[in-house]
DNA sequence: CAGTATCCAAAGGGATACTG
DNA sequence: CAGTATCCCTTTGGATACTG
């Protein structure tokens, strides 16, 4: 405070927001299992598999556990035979769909902009 | 087309508009650099090494080439002794600024959701 | 069906020292 | 000042096979 050198305390607090985000959403798969899970409300792991052309049960299980442990998806075991397991968005996760927005306007701009040169 | 399980054509652009902008800005750095440079406008390369604590000059080094390389940052060598080199976003880089914000405000919401229980 | 186990290659990223 | 060079460790993520 009051040298000049220094960082707003606000500058900081978003500096520190968008680390936290950063990691959070961190990785090849998060937001498109994200948007799919947007696009059809509740998934299966089998769904998932198919939709998300390329990845393997491993990578997938372990992207699923990690949004499961920031709260972003819940994970609910079914009573049917043989067990089906389906996942879903929690409210936290809405706070993610102006993220995921912006980064397809952006990814489709770019695209344009790559284009036309 | 016409099967029910085809995805619309919109999905499928999205999903990879989504991807295009996850590689584009993947990494720890990307987003805070980006976004130092919004707050301060040109910077120089020890100007981001002091800001971006914890940084070593090699990933430095690395990450402003792929944002040049996607055009989201201009460098430009200076006339002075020693040589200095300045930093500043393109037009195109104001295109990731509602992601920068987005992404901001979830970091937010974030931590006060995980403080809060 | 919904994963886990194992193996492995590549990329990410940090520490340190050096250079034009 | 603005990097590059080297070394090295960790993480990511893919291939394949297997299990309750």
């Amino acid at each position: 405070m009051g040298k000049l050198e220094c960082e707003s305390e606000l500058k900081i607090d978003r500096k520190l927001a968008l680390s936290d985000a950063v990691e959070l959403l961190s990785g090849k798969w998060k937001f498109l299992i994200l948007l799919d899970l947007y696009y059809s409300g509740t998934m299966r792991f089998k769904d998932l598999m198919q939709t998300l052309k390329g990845i393997t049960p491993k990578v997938l299980s372990k992207e699923l556990q990690q949004l499961e442990e920031n709260m972003l998806i819940t994970r609910t075991v079914n009573n049917t035979k043989p067990v089906t397991v389906s996942y879903a968005l929690t409210e936290h996760a809405s706070e993610t769909q102006p993220v995921i927005n912006a980064l397809i306007e952006f990814g489709k701009k770019h695209r344009y902009k790559i284009i036309s040169k």
